[in-house]
RNA sequence: UGACCGAUGGUGUAACGGUAGCACUACAGUUUUUGGAGCUGUCUGUCCAGGUUCGAAUCCUGGUCGGUCAACCA
C-alpha cells in the first residue's frame, strides 16, 4: 500500500498531526508526545468520545508517545462509579491501552489545593462571598463589562485564612468561593474572575468525604495535566474561549518547563442521530429506546450490541479525519466502515424473513441432502459448512412476484433461478388462500444444475432458503436509523414547542420471527453472521438455548431496492 | 452587532505561493451461484469583492455566512 514512501514524498498529516510533528521538530517536551483522554465519569461513552478516544491513543501511538486515561471527577454530585466502571470498559473494547497511568483528577486534590495557596500568596485569587447570582450578575455580558466584587481588595492573610476555612468546613455551602483575580472587563467571559472552588458537603465517589471544597474544571484540567507532564491537551472546540484562562493558570504557578498546550478540534457529528448527553437521557429515561445499549444508541455500548466491531469504529475515526470546522458526518460512513469489516470476517448463513414456501414436485418424498455451503468467499480459509435441502423449503416471499416487472431477476412463474448452493428450479404453479395470498410456489428442479457439479446453465437470480423441515425459529431485530430526518436537531425542521423527539423513526426497529439454517443452533451471544443477500447480524446476549436472537449490524447494500 | 474560531464537490478531508487530490455517496460499465463483494470509469468543489504576485484555495483588506462564550457543569 505505502509504496511510495519516499523522502519527498510529504505525508498528508491533519493540524494534530502537523503541531506536533513541529513540536518535536523544535524539542519541545524534549520530543516526548504525551496525550491523555479525560472524561468526566457521569454518563455513558458515545460515538463522539470513541472519536476523542482514537484521536488520543492514536497520536501518541504514531508519535511513540504515551496516553493516559483520566477521570475528570471534580464534581461529587454528578459523577459515581459505575460510569468509571463503563467508561474503562468501552475504552478497552475499541482497543486501547492505557497501562498503568489510570488517573483521577481527584488525585490531584491536595496538590491543587496548595497551587492554589501559591496563587493567593501571589495575590491573584480571593475568596468571594457573594451568592451565585450575585456574581452571575456581576459578571457583565459578553458586551457589558462586569463590576468587581467588593472583596476582591482582601489582604492575602485574610484571603489564606479564609481559604483554610473554606476546606475546614467553617461555612456554609454556597457563601464562599476562591476567585482568580483576572479581568472583570475582559471580552471573554472565563476571564472574569473565574471561580476556582465551591464548597459542596457531598460525598466523592473516590475522596469520600475528605474534601468539601472542590475545584472547577478550569483550575483542575490545566493542572491536571501539567502533573501529568501532558504535552498536547486535546479537547474539543467549546473550550477555545477557556484556552487564555488555562494558560493563565500555568502562568500564575510560573510554570515554564514541561507547560502542557491546549489544542482544540471539531467535535464528531452524525446524520440521523443526536449526540449531546442531555438527548441521549431523555431517550433513556422516556423509554424512547431500551437503555445505554440499545442497539439504536449512538453510545459505544449501544453500537456494540448493535454489531459495531471496534476495528470498523477506528476506521470511522481515521476516515472522519480532524479539524476545526464544524462538519456532520454522514451516517453512511458509518455503515461502510462496519461492512467493510464485516464482509472479510462475518461467515455467512441463510436467514428467511417472511417466508413463504416453495414445494419442489419432481423432488422425492422424504428425501434429505447435506450440501456444502462456503463460510466466507472472501475468505478462502474460512471453510464450509453443511446446509440440509429437502422437498419443501421457505423463501422470502419477496423473492417471489406472480407478475414481476423487467428486470426482475428473482422467481415468477415459469421463470428459472438458483437455490444458493442447491439447484436450478422452475417455477410451475402457485397455490393461493382465499384471500389471494400465495401459500405455496410449486417447481420443478433440475437434477443436473447441483451446485459444484459443473453445470454452465446460467439463470439470473441466485435465492436464498432454507428446507422447512430442518429450519430454526430466531428473533431478529431489524433495525433502522433511530431518527428519520439527518438532523433531528436542526430547529428548521422542528416545529415551534416540539423537539428532535418528533424525528423519531416509527420504523426504528422491527422484529421478525425468521427460519435460520440449522447450522446456527448453538451460536453464543456475539457472533456475527451475514444472512445472505439481506445483512450482517450479530447474536445478541438475549440469545438463550431454544431462544435465538440476532441483531441486524447494517443490511447489505441493494442496488435493486434502490432502482424501486 | 463584544470577543474568539471557522468557511474546498452531496458529505468529510488534503494541497504549507506553482497540475485542486483522497475517501464516502451517486451514476455507468465489468464481473459474479449474494441484485452482495471486487474491478474500471464518470459527475459535482476553493463563500463574495478587492489587493499583493509571473502565479493565490493558500498571503493582505473588507464583507457574507456558520459556530462558540454570560453554571459555584465538564
Amino acid at each position: 500500500m505505502n509504496t511510495t514512501s519516499t523522502n519527498e514524498a510529504r505525508a498528508s498529516l491533519n493540524f494534530l498531526e502537523q503541531i506536533i510533528t513541529n513540536d518535536i521538530a523544535e524539542k519541545k517536551a524534549g520530543g516526548r508526545v504525551h496525550t491523555r483522554f479525560p472524561p468526566e465519569p457521569n454518563g455513558y461513552l458515545h460515538i463522539g468520545h470513541a472519536k476523542s478516544i482514537c484521536l488520543n491513543f492514536g497520536l501518541a501511538n504514531k508519535f511513540n508517545g504515551k496516553c493516559n486515561l483520566r477521570f475528570d471527577d471534580t464534581n461529587p454530585t454528578k459523577e459515581e462509579q459505575e460510569f468509571v466502571d463503563s467508561i474503562k470498559a468501552d475504552v478497552r473494547w475499541l482497543g486501547f491501552d492505557w497501562e498503568d497511568r489510570e488517573y483521577y483528577a481527584s488525585d490531584y486534590f491536595q496538590q491543587l489545593y496548595d497551587f492554589a495557596v501559591y496563587i493567593i500568596k501571589k495575590g491573584k485569587a480571593y475568596v468571594c462571598e457573594m451568592s451565585a447570582e450575585e456574581i452571575s450578575i456581576h459578571r457583565g455580558t459578553p458586551a457589558i463589562p462586569g463590576k468587581l466584587s467588593p472583596w476582591r481588595d482582601r489582604s492575602v492573610e485574610e484571603n489564606l485564612d479564609l481559604f483554610e476555612r473554606m476546606r475546614k468546613g467553617e461555612f456554609a455551602e454556597g457563601s464562599h468561593v476562591l476567585r482568580a483575580r483576572i479581568d472583570m472587563a475582559s471580552p471573554n467571559m472565563h476571564m472574569r474572575d473565574p471561580v476556582m472552588y465551591r464548597i459542596m458537603y457531598a460525598h466523592h465517589h473516590r475522596t469520600g468525604n475528605d474534601w468539601c471544597i472542590y475545584p472547577m474544571y478550569d483550575w483542575a484540567h490545566g493542572q491536571s495535566d501539567y502533573l501529568e507532564r501532558i504535552t498536547h491537551s486535546i479537547c474539543t472546540l467549546e473550550f477555545e474561549v477557556h484556552r487564555p484562562l488555562y494558560d493563565w493558570f500555568l502562568d500564575a504557578l510560573d510554570i515554564k518547563e514541561d507547560r502542557p498546550r491546549q489544542i482544540e478540534f471539531a467535535r464528531l457529528n452524525l446524520t440521523y442521530t443526536v449526540m449531546s448527553k442531555r438527548k441521549l437521557l431523555t431517550l433513556v429515561q422516556e423509554g424512547l429506546v431500551n437503555g445505554w445499549d440499545d442497539p439504536r444508541m449512538p453510545t459505544v455500548s449501544g453500537l456494540r450490541r448493535r454489531g459495531y466491531t471496534p476495528a470498523s469504529l477506528r476506521a470511522f475515526a481515521e476516515r472522519v479525519g480532524v479539524a476545526k470546522r464544524e462538519n456532520v458526518i454522514e451516517v453512511g460512513l458509518l455503515e461502510h466502515c462496519i461492512r467493510e469489516n464485516l464482509n472479510r470476517n462475518a461467515p455467512r448463513a441463510m436467514a428467511v424473513f417472511n417466508p413463504v414456501k416453495l414445494i419442489i414436485d419432481n423432488y422425492p418424498e422424504g428425501q434429505t441432502e447435506e450440501l456444502p455451503g462456503t463460510l466466507n468467499p472472501e475468505d478462502p480459509e474460512s471453510g464450509q459448512r453443511m446446509i440440509p435441502f429437502s422437498k419443501e423449503l421457505f423463501i422470502e416471499r419477496d423473492d417471489f412476484m406472480e407478475d414481476p416487472p423487467k428486470k426482475f431477476f428473482r422467481l415468477s412463474p415459469g421463470s428459472e433461478v438458483r437455490l444458493k448452493y442447491a439447484y436450478i428450479i422452475r417455477c410451475d404453479s402457485v397455490v393461493k388462500d382465499d384471500e389471494g395470498k400465495v401459500t405455496e410456489i410449486h417447481c420443478t428442479y433440475f437434477p443436473e444444475t447441483k451446485s459444484g457439479s459443473g453445470s454452465t446453465r446460467k439463470v439470473k437470480g441466485t435465492l436464498h432458503w432454507v428446507s422447512a423441515s430442518h429450519a430454526i425459529e430466531a428473533e431478529v431485530r431489524l433495525y433502522d436509523r433511530l431518527f428519520s430526518v439527518p438532523e433531528p436537531e436542526d430547529p428548521d425542521t422542528v416545529p415551534d414547542g416540539k423537539d428532535f423527539r418528533i424525528h423519531l423513526n416509527p420504523g426504528s426497529l422491527k422484529i421478525v420471527h425468521a427460519y435460520v439454517e440449522p447450522a446456527l443452533k448453538v451460536v453464543e451471544a456475539g457472533r456475527h453472521f451475514q444472512f445472505e443477500r439481506t445483512g450482517y447480524f450479530i447474536s445478541d446476549p438475549d440469545s438463550k438455548p431454544g431462544h435465538l436472537a440476532f441483531n441486524r449490524v447494517v443490511p447489505l447494500r441493494d442496488s435493486w431496492a434502490k432502482k424501486q
